[in-house]
This record gives structure tokens, C-alpha cells and sequence, in this order.
DNA sequence: CATTTAATGCACTAACTAGTTACTTCTTTA
DNA sequence: TAAAGAAGTAACTAGTTAGTGCATTAAATG
């Protein structure tokens, strides 16, 4: 039975859902404590007994969005797909992931501006992406197999790619809607961002 | 005749220098206008005469940052090359350009995490960048009545599509060795990432 | 050489920010 | 039901940071 008044579990909770609403907004440096305790509807002190500096209450959020994403992905179940549809689908579930999960994209930007320092206490998160490079790499050689795919892509390279046609475009929508002088987060321009991905991907592995 | 004490011109180019590499080691909210003073060897009073506030300063090393990329780049005279070499000319051109000038690639994120706000007021940029797309649109042309390419490729979204494959990699270059648990940056990974990306590119307009 | 103008330096402030202290209020359980 | 422990609050501190006022010094000009 859960308290209404207090509720330590619901506490913890609003405040790391607040912390990573904030973090992606303004970037480590630029988030506020006294802003994510505000948007928790919490007190700050309840900020350093949950999680004992904003810090360590960043590294929280972000192990949280990996396994998030990676868990995500793992119900794709792409084994069961033909290696071409699994490719596929897994371009898709990247850029809808991406355009539905835009914090992620900011936190990754802002752990790699402080060097990817709070990643390294985390080393739970290698065994999680292992399982993904070991999965589209199952893709590539049931593709080389069937004689869908070439031979000699690297599962790695690939993977980097696929994240990289949707990241770059998501993570630069304001400079680049601004340079290329057209909106390209408008519901047309997404559609043929994502169909001209899927084919960059496919034409790559096609042998 | 140049002064030898007092050169405003020398001090102001300093300070410059300094803000570009702080602004790009910290992003805008992290760094320090102290900091940017320190390392021009000049005084914080300076920096406010010559750029008014941080964000006038940032906005400066910001224009500075893409007029130079594109200097650069139309100093590669792809019209002159045949349209395969041209297109793997600009792949390896962006390449180099990210991983010798770091400092491009966190600005532009820090740009982005201020919604183009800066950007908003330089509207120079337009035209330097309407002379890029027009460039590549002009080798996919080329490349169409010669046959080396296929028809109906978006020059916006291969544009975009160029400067990905190598952005994300490098913006990400610590999350990323990480993650993968290969060290993304030694020579061997660098070169092999970079001939991927040609091959990407390539296998994407051929006919 | 004298006067003006621009460059430079020091010391300050007003506002902000991560983290803490000392306390109150609620919930659980012996 | 009393006591202990956990959840929650408000006000504070010590340090930091962007931005300035004002005096000084060097160069340009007539």
C-alpha cells in the first residue's frame, strides 16, 4: 500500500524524470538543481538524498537512457526478420527512437562534451552494446548467406552509420534548418529524411 | 608600422583565439570569460570592449567558424574533377576538416543547444551555403549525363548525408570508444572509418 | 611638444548556484 | 501508542561569474 503524502520511491522518480528533462535541455553545465527540483515538485535537499550531487544525479540519467534504447531495441526481435527488413526496421526504430527521445540525443552531446567521464563508472553498458553490434552483425551474415548482402562490412561501421545518418540530422535541426534555409523537422521533410536513410543503409549492404 | 605594447587589432584577434578554443572545450554555459582573458593574455576589460558581452563574442567565433569551413571548402575546385573524384574529394575534405578543427564540431553542438539562437542574426551564412549545396548539386548533374551516377538524389539530403557520417563519429568519439570498447581515434580506426564513409557515399549515387 | 583618443589594468559588485544545516512532519513497528 | 527513523522544508553559506567604474598609460595628431 502506498503512502500519499510520502512517497520515497515517487519522489526519486519525478526527480530523475525532471533531471532528465533538464539536462537535455540546458546540457550538465547548463542545468539548474534548483530548476529540476522545481519541475519534481521536490525539495532540492531531496535532490542530495536521492542522489548526493548533481553529478552523480546526471550519471543516473544518463545509464538510464541507454538501457532504455538498448532494451528498446532488444524488442525488435530482428532475428526474426529476413536481413534485409531487419535492417530496415532497425534504420526506422533509430530515427523514430531518436525524434520521439530528443533528450537522449542532447545527454549523449553533453557526456562527450565532458569526455564521456561519468560513462567510465558505468560498465554494466558494455555487455548491453555488445548484444547489439553481435546482433546486426547476425543480420550481415544471414544477408551474406542468402546473397543479399555483400561480404566484408564491418558490424561496427555499420552500426556507427546507421546512428549517424538520424543523429546528425536530429541533434543539428536548428542550425541546419536555419543554413539549408527550410524547416527539417516538418512531417515532409522527416518522411524523406527517413526514406533517403533506409536507402543509404540498404544500396551499403547490397551485394 | 605595427605598435609594439598596444595592438588592437593583435589583442583583439588573441582574444578571438582564445574564445573559440574555450567555447569549444567548454560550450557556451561552461566557459569562463576569465578563462577566454587568461588564455589570450589579455585583460577581461579587453573582451568586452572589443565584443560587448559573452554571447556577442560567441556569436563572432561562431561566423568565424563557418566562414572558414566554406573558404575551404570551395578552395577544392570540384568542378575541375571528374564527378566520382569530386564527391569522394568532399567526403575526404569533411573529414579532415572535422578532425583537424574539433573545435567546429563543438561549437555547432553548442549552437544547437541554443536553438540557432546566434545564428539567427548572421544571415551572411545563407548564401555562403546555398554556393555549397549548388556545388554538390552541380556533381550529381554532371554525374548523371555521364552515367557514373543515378538519377533523382536529393543534393540538400546527400549534403547532409556527407557531413553525418563523419560528424557523428568524431562528436562522439569518446561515448563511442566506450561504448564499442575500441579506441575510435587511433590512426588505423581513423583511416578505416574514412574509407568507409567514401564507400558509403559512393555506393549511394552509383548507377 | 601638447592635447586628444584609444588601449589597458585593477578592483569591485550584484546576481547566481551547488551544496548544507537545522529543523518539522509523517509513517512504521515493537 | 510511543519512539524511532525516514521524508520533507526553509533559510543559509561559501564560492563563483558576467559585467563595470574609474584611473592610467601609450600612441596619434596638429
Amino acid at each position: 500500500m502506498k503512502a500519499i503524502k510520502r512517497d520515497a520511491e515517487a519522489t526519486k522518480a519525478r526527480i530523475l524524470l525532471a533531471a532528465k528533462k533538464e539536462f537535455a535541455r540546458r546540457g550538465l553545465g547548463g542545468a539548474r538543481v534548483d530548476e529540476i527540483a522545481e519541475r519534481a515538485k521536490a525539495n532540492k535537499r531531496m535532490i542530495y538524498h536521492y542522489y548526493q550531487s548533481k553529478e552523480e544525479l546526471f550519471r543516473t540519467v544518463l545509464e538510464e537512457a541507454y538501457l532504455d534504447i538498448r532494451s528498446a531495441e532488444r524488442k525488435l526481435n530482428l532475428d526474426e526478420l529476413s536481413p534485409t527488413d531487419a535492417l530496415e526496421t532497425l534504420v526506422k526504430f533509430t530515427w523514430n527512437y531518436y525524434l520521439k527521445n530528443p533528450e537522449f540525443i542532447t545527454l549523449v552531446n553533453s557526456e562527450n562534451l565532458h569526455r564521456a567521464r561519468h560513462l567510465k563508472s558505468l560498465p554494466k553498458l558494455h555487455e548491453t552494446m555488445r548484444g547489439l553490434v553481435d546482433q546486426v552483425d547476425n543480420i550481415l551474415k544471414r544477408g551474406q548467406k542468402s546473397g543479399e548482402f555483400r561480404s566484408g562490412i564491418d558490424a561496427t561501421q555499420l552500426n556507427i552509420t546507421i546512428a549517424a545518418i538520424g543523429y546528425y540530422y536530429l541533434t543539428n535541426r536548428f542550425t541546419g534548418s536555419f543554413l539549408y534555409e527550410r524547416d527539417l523537422m516538418d512531417k515532409k521533410s522527416l518522411e524523406e529524411r527517413l526514406a533517403f536513410n533506409i536507402d543509404t543503409i540498404l544500396k551499403l549492404v547490397s551485394a
